[in-house]
DNA sequence: GTCTCTGCAAATCATTTGCAGGCTG
DNA sequence: CAGCCTGCAAATGATTTGCAGAGAC
């Protein structure tokens, strides 16, 4: 999603555009994968000065509220992107180097899987991690998700 | 798993058998789901008093690390189980209800996933979420995972 | 008796909230 | 100008750690 698009969506539910938000809707515009609150932080302190980190809490909660940000919770914390501009129903497979992320088409639930005796499914995931065409050569050791 | 399998398993790593880790035991053998460390504090309180926060989590981390418990971090926080006994690989179908987990033997991967060019799969997670044959009547509306 | 385990209290760490002044529309 | 946004500081909640005494083997 493109920062002016991310502001644009901010602007139309009546919510001030500032600096801060523009630089936000910047940066993970052109954030290559998830970051954490504290990499927001960090990387927004680089070109914006006096910045405080529950104001960058602030902004993450209300850009994942509407949707413009999406959350993931990685078993080392919580994580953000700009929303995947995929249509349809997909899945994801995180490069554990860059934290990319590559939509996957195939649902598993679209084929005949064996549920548990009356089991009624509300909601699933399904993602795949390891190194992506661009990181695998160079991420032979190290990368854990954690 | 029962109990008198986790306190041997305890035993055998030279562990001390203490009364409160014998009632973590007895806690898990019994526990249909999800237990939070609250919840195992809340629980080992009422039959066991003087208990401290602390203890529970060394505990749940010890049991962890040993493969006694397993550790699942769902949105709203960290939660354990005993080990489950399924052998071979497998998934899981979890109820958003009880928190009980079923075994699902099918594996997305088994199949031809088309995956993005070049990526290379390390790890891969499929859970299912819904609601099981014993609580899907009476959990209509409520009891989401949040 | 030795070494691990426990409770207590204090330290972290991530995230949230109250408040008064600053900036956007 | 009114109301949202921000920084500051303090509150909160979850988890960890240091320490000295209690219990397991």
């Amino acid at each position: 999603m493109l920062a002016q698009e991310m502001i644009d969506a901010m602007s139309k539910r009546g919510l001030r555009v500032t600096d801060q938000r523009r630089t936000l809707a910047r940066l993970f515009a052109e954030a290559p994968g998830y970051l954490s609150a504290k990499d927001v932080y960090e990387e927004m302190g680089k070109t914006y000065g006096g910045l405080s980190f529950d104001t960058v809490y602030r902004n993450l909660r209300v850009l994942q509220e509407m949707d413009v940000l999406e959350q993931f919770v990685f078993e080392d914390g919580v994580k953000f992107k700009a929303h995947c501009r995929e249509h349809g129903h997909h899945h994801h497979a995180i490069c554990l180097h860059c934290e990319k992320t590559y939509a996957v088409p195939f649902c598993p639930l679209d084929i005949q899987v064996e549920l548990p005796q009356g089991f009624n499914v509300v909601k699933h995931k399904f993602e795949l991690f390891g190194y992506c065409e661009a990181c695998g050569p160079q991420a032979e050791a190290g990368g854990a998700e954690r």
